[in-house]
DNA sequence: ATCGTGACGAACG
DNA sequence: CCGTTCGCCACGA
C-alpha cells in the first residue's frame, strides 16, 4: 500500500458531514496535485476491497457533479441519495452548486 | 516498453 | 452551454 493511497483514505475520512471535496482536492492534500484520476481509481478499488470505512460519497468532480459509474454497489443514484440526506440540494440531474458545500482546509 | 482505459481537470472552439 | 482535446497518473493486457 503506497503512502499516497494511505493519505487519500485518511483525508477523505476527514471530510465533514454535509461537505464535499473534489478528486483534485484530495489529490492535492495527499501530496500529488495532478493525481485526480488516481484518486478515482483508489476509490474504485476500495469499493470491492474495503479496508476501512470512508465517506466515499462526499467526493465529487470539481464542477459539482456526481460522475461515478454504477460499478458494484456504489451507483450514482446511491451517492446522490446520500448527499441529499446530508442536506445538499441538487439543481438538475446529478449536478449541484459545489461552492456552497466545498470542504476547505 | 507500448496501448487502452478510467469515480479527473482544465482549456478550447 | 455544449462537445472535443489534451495533460495527468496508475493499472492491466
Amino acid at each position: 500500500m503506497s503512502i499516497f493511497r494511505k493519505n487519500v483514505l485518511k483525508i477523505i475520512a476527514k471530510i465533514p458531514y454535509g461537505k464535499v471535496a473534489s478528486y483534485g482536492q484530495i489529490a492535492l492534500y495527499a501530496g500529488k496535485p495532478r493525481a485526480a484520476r488516481e484518486v478515482g481509481w483508489i476509490l474504485h478499488q476500495s469499493e470491492t476491497n474495503p479496508k476501512i470505512e470512508i465517506p466515499w460519497w462526499r467526493v465529487v468532480n470539481n464542477k459539482g457533479r456526481v460522475t461515478i459509474k454504477g460499478s458494484y454497489s456504489n451507483t450514482p443514484i446511491v451517492q446522490q441519495k446520500l448527499l441529499i440526506a446530508e442536506g445538499i440540494i441538487f439543481k438538475r440531474g446529478l449536478e449541484f452548486d459545489i461552492e456552497n458545500y466545498r470542504w476547505k482546509t
